[in-house]
DNA sequence: CGACTTTGACCAGCGC
DNA sequence: GCGCTGGTCAAAGTCG
């Protein structure tokens, strides 16, 4: 297997922002020669920029403990995206409403494979070409009922063998399947994360 | 047969 | 206002 997996956001019980604790600046290579780099929510806003900024993850935005979905969202929140439509509509983020950002954590990964086994259930709902990539990105969710956390992974056109990901929201629940290679690099990115 | 992927269409935000 | 772009939906297809 040449796949590497990255930290994402996983909120057991703390109240603090799962990615709050990715707040590092993380370039290693792990054993399947994979490398990574975490972005915050700003670089995430320029994607074409993403390579060679100075990495840092944040949750400036508004984070999931401050979304407040309307009534009926609340009624029917487990397994559904806060911005999904029921019925025939498709409800996106309402006019008139601030746009609320849940807390991004991006990471640049050197790896052969698109897909990293980060432990979790994706189940892909979306593949879009992106401007200035002649590599498509691809669109996960989270398929845990009740998680909403969602995946971008876009593999960079100037350079083939970095695949960048990107994580949005926060788990719910325990990692379904472990790897000893994912506790270690989960071990080295907290390292990296008290350094800087 | 359930879980998952593919893919075209739809919608909103943004820049000009 | 218009067109471009990103993000999402959902039906159809595929796979184990």
């Amino acid at each position: 297997m040449d796949n590497f997996s990255p930290l994402f956001p996983y909120n057991s019980s703390s109240p603090t922002p799962a990615s709050s604790h990715l707040s590092l600046n993380l370039t290693t290579d792990y054993s399947h020669g994979a490398a990574a780099t975490a972005y915050s929510n700003d670089q995430l806003d320029h994607d074409h920029d993403l390579i060679g900024k100075n990495p840092s993850c944040s949750s400036d935005e508004v984070g999931l403990d401050h979304v407040s979905p309307t009534t009926s969202e609340l009624g029917n929140s487990e397994g559904n995206d806060m911005n999904s439509a029921s019925g025939s509509g498709k409800i996106h983020i309402k006019k008139g409403d601030k746009k609320i950002r849940k807390p991004k954590c991006a990471f640049q990964t050197r790896s052969q494979v698109d897909i990293l086994d980060d432990g979790y259930r994706w189940r892909k709902y979306g593949q879009k070409a992106v401007k200035n990539n002649k590599f498509p990105r691809s669109y996960y969710r989270c398929t845990y009922q009740g998680c909403n956390v969602k995946k971008q992974v876009q593999r960079l056109s100037k350079d083939e063998g970095v695949v960048v990901t990107t994580y949005e929201g926060t788990h719910s629940h325990p990692i379904e399947k472990s790897t000893d290679n994912f506790e270690h690099i989960l071990t080295q990115m907290q390292i990296f994360s008290s350094v800087s």
